[in-house]
RNA sequence: GCUGGAGUGGCGGAACAGGCAGACGCAACGGACUUAAAAUCCGUCGGGACUAAAAUCUCGUACCGGUUCGAUUCCGGUCUUCAGCACCA
């Protein structure tokens, strides 16, 4: 069958009919199919595009076919830098290269014949869409979920620029390979934080891969600890985050973060030069060589010294950048005796190391003893308490005079959400010389992005250089006022849009909650696993604090999750274009049509695994759906007189209903590779009884009316096509799917395997219903010259599994 | 480095609440059809030993060890590899 060809056809007819027209109406029940959009970056599709969508969309299909109202939207999540990187280097405007991506990209899904209702698109970069974003930002701001504050970004000192981590090479700037330094900036913040124990909770109640789920929750990485105050030395005082509060007799120095804000307050002038040299040091260092275990430990004294609360004693405070100033309060206790890291630095400068928690046993005398089975020492009045019990009574008796607090501390950061680039939806947040920082009012949303701005990199964002959209009024004292010259991070745009679709042309708000509660959550999610932490986190915090606010109705947006996995070339590493391994989906759909395509996708990989590419996969796949075409034509065309025998038909309605029944579950979990598998056996064994030309032609049209059904969500114009030329109604799509009849699936007699000592000797037939009283009986008569004379010593009978006797 | 995955024939991959390892397919090989090729159809197909052939035995799911009547599946350790690490999306 030349497929390119009759796809067009089936595709100008499903928009014709507005086949997939979604049913605001309907009455059946709602399943909302959604895969994560596409940033439109590249000109065309890619392959993983295609994995996403095009077995997507056959999940989609199957539901539809199940008598589900499916909804099943696609959009672009269109800002973001890659534009503007190639809007500075070629000079055509991101607005321009994005929107001629997002078209290019659209006729390709159609080409791919996916189902989607194109009426519900969404362009994140559109003002109509946008409006929303800004709106999202305001409602946050108004819970006081948004918030101001220094922090440091990626900067070029010769492009005065700020750089992504991904233009940021070895610690350069990938453009002119000048050295990156941190700077800081006041930047918009939203507070995650807030939320770090409701996104544990809810991990609990959806259905996401387990690993998703460990991903998140070490991700927001909670733990219980103390916090504990410290005084210093001529004044002031700061807080340490600690998880080992028993360990406190043990402090031989305290560490800050090389950024801690009272590190150029306590620094003497002694030690300033090595303090600033050692800053300079450390802005240079990426957060990931610093966490690195084996990273030799740096750091400098400040000349300032800490009080232990416990015990009084001076230590000294150092900076290092094992340190972190995102992470607990910035400042750590050292406990050498007792912490991997700590040991290390005490170690290499010469600091004491003080035992104060031994083995239980007394016995191992090797430091660092960082067991939690120990007990305490050398810490008077708290010797001999468990570290557990030592932990509670340390900060109890702190907590008294206010110099300690039990605390629950987070990995997880509050979410950044400043950028200063040009493309991105601008922050509808206004700064008055009078007012302060003031919000823009929601009637003058939204905040237009203006299109003629000079965004090349000169130490500002591209937007602080437009007069025309820096200076407004300002909405409360109405005095000459600036705009925030930054735009969102683009995962705001991407946390709320699956609340859009549903209401996509509504100006009158975000969503309507009336059609949104109906509508959602999602159902089925599908997306990359390279997602797990910020994107799935992101959204559901969104959902939840807009479920606070009460907007919707639910508190996690998507109640089942599923990850494809990565195409890799045929050399089985990642595609890339240095690499020269790139597949590209146009000259095989041109080739071989998309449905021969979809098919390999779905047949030739495990879904949530992927896998490499091959020629040879995608033509073996051509070759059965000609095969498949054979096999129909042949029995539609056949009217010879037939023969109707009973045992034929009950194996032919026994491989059609074990099909049926494999399929339907296989495909309801994304395992298109068994599925499709299921239905070429069911196509063999059609061809084994229709061969011999003795057969009963409406046992085998039945059964070939059932085999187009199961394979149509893979290949939906061929299946269209064949439907109709068996003369049945348009369109297949609008049929239902296969139901099972579990009595053609009982069989009378199972095969049971019999093994001695775990080997297998023999498989014998019995009644399904055999006892296990039957089934050792059988075994012992049947198979008595492997038992005869033998010492049993167990009988392990497992009915309609397995027999296994194990011999001295 | 940290966190989370993955490793099964020549290849893509099946199977796992612990029970016949290799479903389905590719490649390869043999055969049928054909003047020939392509296409199609039928058959064989993890390694080794022993066989004329079969039967049979044996090894085998990255590596080492453990639990179990029985482990690809559970536990401990090792190696390799992939993803993420907060401004790519």
């Amino acid at each position: 069958m030349n497929l390119p060809e009759i796809e067009k056809k089936w595709q100008k007819k499903w928009a014709d009919t507005e086949l997939y027209k979604f049913d605001k109406n309907s009455d059946k029940p709602k399943h909302y199919v959604l895969e994560m959009f596409s940033y439109p970056s590249g000109a065309k599709l890619h392959i993983g595009h295609w994995y996403n969508y095009s077995l997507s969309d056959s999940y989609a299909r199957f539901r539809r076919m199940q008598g589900y109202n499916v909804f099943h939207p696609m959009g672009f999540d269109a800002f973001g830098l890659p534009a503007e990187n190639y809007a500075i280097k070629t000079g055509i405007h991101p607005q321009d290269s994005t929107l001629s991506n997002i078209e290019t990209m659209e006729r390709q899904l159609k080409e791919m014949g996916a189902s989607f209702d194109w009426d519900y698109e969404i362009k994140t970069c559109m003002p109509d869409y946008y409006k929303w974003t800004q709106w999202c930002f305001l409602q946050l701001y108004k819970k006081g979920l948004a918030y101001r504050q220094n922090a440091p970004v990626n900067w070029c000192p010769n492009c005065q620029t700020v750089l992504a981590n991904e233009q940021v090479v070895d610690g350069r700037c990938e453009r002119c390979g000048t050295e990156v330094v941190r700077k800081n900036l006041t930047q918009w913040f939203f507070k995650i934080t807030d939320y770090a124990d409701r996104l544990l909770e809810g991990l609990d109640r959806i259905d996401w891969p387990e690993k998703t789920k460990t991903m998140q929750k070490n991700w927001i990485g909670r733990s219980t600890g103390s916090e504990i105050k410290f005084k210093i030395k001529g004044g002031g005082e700061f807080s340490v985050f600690t998880t080992r509060a028993d360990t406190l007799n043990g402090v031989s120095y305290v560490v800050f973060a090389p950024e801690h804000p009272l590190v150029d307050e306590i620094t003497t002038d002694e030690y300033r030069q090595a303090v600033e040299d050692y800053k300079l040091f450390a802005s240079k260092a990426s957060e990931i060589d610093r966490l690195s275990v084996t990273r030799e430990k740096t750091g400098t004294f400040t000349g300032a010294y800490a009080i232990n609360p416990l015990n009084g004693e001076e230590v000294p405070i150092w900076i290092s950048d094992y340190v972190l100033a995102s992470y607990g309060t910035g400042a750590v206790m050292a406990v050498p005796a007792h912490d991997e890291r700590d040991f290390e630095h005490a170690k290499k400068y010469g600091l004491p190391i003080k035992r104060v928690v031994k083995g239980k046993d007394g016995i191992d005398d090797t430091l660092p003893f960082c067991d939690y089975s120990g007990v305490i020492c050398n810490s008077g009045e708290f010797d001999g308490l468990t570290v557990e019990e030592a932990k509670k009574a340390v900060t109890e008796k702190l907590a008294k005079t206010g110099d300690a607090s039990f605390k629950v501390n987070y990995r997880l950061r509050d979410w950044l959400i400043s950028r200063q680039r040009y493309w991105g939806a601008p922050i509808p947040m206004i700064h008055c010389p009078h007012c302060g920082v003031v919000p823009v009012p929601e009637d003058q949303l939204p905040v237009l992005l203006p299109y003629d701005v000079d965004f090349t990199p000169d130490g500002t964002s591209p937007l602080a250089k437009h007069e025309g959209f820096m200076n407004v009024k300002c909405p409360v004292c109405g005095h000459d006022a600036k705009r925030d010259p930054d735009t969102m991070d683009t995962f705001m745009c991407s946390s709320w849009y699956f609340l859009r679709y549903p209401d996509n042309k509504d100006d009158k708000m975000a969503w309507d909650p009336k059609i949104i509660n109906k509508l959602l959550p999602v159902d089925k999610y599908i997306g990359g696993a390279e997602h797990a932490c910020m994107h799935l986190l992101y959204a559901r915090f969104f959902t939840k604090a807009f479920y606070d606010m009460g907007y919707l109705d639910f508190d996690e947006p998507f109640t089942s999750l599923v990850h494809q996995g990565t195409i890799l070339g045929p050399d089985g590493e990642k595609m890339s274009k240095s690499r020269g391994n790139v597949v590209s989906p146009d000259t095989y759909i041109s080739e071989y049509g998309s449905d021969a395509f979809r098919l390999y996708l779905a047949f030739g990989f495990s879904y949530v695994e992927g896998g490499p590419w091959s020629d040879g996969g995608i033509k073996s796949v051509a070759k059965y759906i000609d095969r498949v075409e054979r096999l129909v034509d042949r029995i539609y065309k056949d009217h010879k007189e037939h023969f109707h025998d009973k045992n034929d038909i009950a194996k032919l309605d026994y491989s059609v209903n074990y099909a049926v029944k494999n399929v339907t579950k296989d495909i309801a979990v994304f395992q298109f590779n068994t599925a499709v598998a299921r239905i070429m056996e069911l196509t063999n064994n059609l061809y084994k009884y229709t061969e011999s030309g003795k057969y009963d032609r409406d046992e085998a049209m039945s059964a070939v009316k059932t085999l187009l059904l199961l394979l149509s969500p893979f290949t939906p114009h061929f299946a269209e096509e064949l439907w109709e030329r068996i003369g049945e109604d348009y369109s297949i799509f609008n049929q239902k799917w296969p139901e099972v009849d579990e009595s053609k699936l009982v069989l009378d007699e199972v095969e049971i395997p019999f093994q001695i000592n775990g080997r297998l000797k023999e498989r014998f037939k019995v009644s399904k219903d055999a006892t296990k009283e039957d089934i050792e009986e059988y075994v012992r008569t049947n198979f008595s010259e492997y038992l005869d004379g033998k010492t049993i010593i167990k009988f392990i009978v497992v009915p309609s599994r397995i027999v296994n006797v194990v011999l001295k």
